[in-house]
DNA sequence: CGCTTCATTATGTATAGACAAAAGAGGACG
DNA sequence: CGTCCTCTTTTGTCTATACATAATGAAGCG
């Protein structure tokens, strides 16, 4: 059904692959040598050596230099979890999206968000805003910018882009911390979600940093009731969440 | 302080990595040609080829033949989110483990069963459990697993080994999903939980399938106050969570 | 029996060269 | 002015070869 057939390489990993999966390679089962290999497929050894590597760097299988290649132990479950930038997150379930910035101080940090930020920032922007989709709230953000980063910041106005769209524009990240935990709605944030008061929360920290340095901490509170998140994985293909 | 110095491509892989992270090379920034780079570190066009293909998979650069190879856009944040085995977790912390199982039936699914399963399956083994640490209640779990891949559960005795932990070790698998939501506490969840009555849970529903089949569907209920996901992750280097 | 030493084997890295395939650039032509 | 065609650049894949490096297993020796 292949136009174009694959590539050897990628056909010698699918094969494999297709063994694991199937049983009848199990955790712990050599893998045949690359030389070995090299005369099964018909092909050089730096082909059939590049199909293995991609299966290393999966975490299906593992090398070592004279031990020759085994399936590795079954792993823990490890799944990629990816939290779309909001805005485009609504804009692209269809809805009309809109924040509403309730706060916006430059100052430096107190001892509270020096502890959320875990590193000494001597200046930097908090902001505290609400999102909404198709006029119904969708989200509290709570932010601290490190201005040190970011000065720019300083001058944006997000009521149209908001400061998460802005900075994933803007500012590469090379490091990103995710907590996610559930809590009770204290009763101001529950009349802001427009949910019932004593209601749950989904919420998220993420923190991101560049080069060592935190870019910002940031807090979402989202109501349980129509908010969850869905992660997808599946090793030999892409990632989808 | 190497003792050993990084081969090559690696070496060329750090340096680019290192000029996107400076802003030097910014988002949509054109990156030399192979054959340029191949002169500027003094090597062969496929050890820069090497380097360059490690960048695609971590997606931090894109290529189109012709037109050569760009800094991608910002990424969504995209985080690699490892759940533990259940047991692993408790007693690498430290704390003693045990579980207590509630119920335990195989049969044939009924209709809510099948929507979790998301497809057919003709028997199963249906398993509710609660685990502890150190003798406090750490999570309940609702457990359905397809005895059509996994007969040999039908005759392990999982109070010693609960089945998440059997599972993970017995069955590869191919393909996983994770829904992370709040909710709050049913009375009797809040009871078993040892957690106030209306608190908040962390409730993670996962399900993992081999080569398209279902093996189980799993729903882990945390009381909020005790638990939350962490997660980290580095494009660069490795992940862990 | 335990220790060292050495040869063997498999992987890891690197090279030079070759051809294929995609796609932008520019020219010919209607 | 737009369309089609060819040329050229750049990446993608593959080969054959070479040497380095880690780890194993066997031989030799005290």
């Amino acid at each position: 059904m292949d136009a174009t057939p694959l590539p050897r390489y990628l056909e010698i990993r699918r094969d494999i692959q297709n063994r694991i999966a199937s049983g009848e390679l199990r955790p712990g089962d050599a893998i045949p040598s690359e030389n070995e290999l090299k005369e099964r497929y018909g092909c050089s050894r730096m082909t059939v050596s590049k199909a293995l590597s991609a299966l290393v760097s999966e975490g299906l299988i593992q090398r070592r230099r004279r031990a020759g290649s085994q399936v590795a132990l079954p792993r823990n479950a490890q799944t990629v979890l990816k939290i779309h930038d909001l805005k485009a997150e609504i804009a692209t379930s269809g809805r009309a999206y809109r924040c509403e910035i309730l706060a916006r101080e430059r100052r430096a940090p107190d001892a509270n968000e020096l502890a959320r930020l875990g590193q000494p920032v001597t200046e930097l922007l908090a902001l505290r805003l609400v999102h909404f989709a198709d006029g119904q709230p969708y989200a509290v953000e709570n932010r601290l910018m490190n201005l040190a980063v970011v000065p720019d910041a300083a001058n944006v106005d997000f009521s149209e882009t908001p400061p998460g769209t802005w900075l994933l524009n803007e500012v590469p990240w090379s490091d990103a911390e995710h907590i996610i935990r559930a809590d009770i709605a204290a009763p101001a944030l529950a009349r802001r979600l427009a949910m019932p008061k004593g209601g749950a929360c989904l919420v998220i920290d993420r923190r991101t940093w560049q080069a060592g340095v935190i870019v910002t901490a940031v807090t979402l509170h989202y109501p349980a009731a129509r908010h969850q998140i869905v992660s997808h994985f599946s090793p030999g293909a892409g990632f989808s969440a």
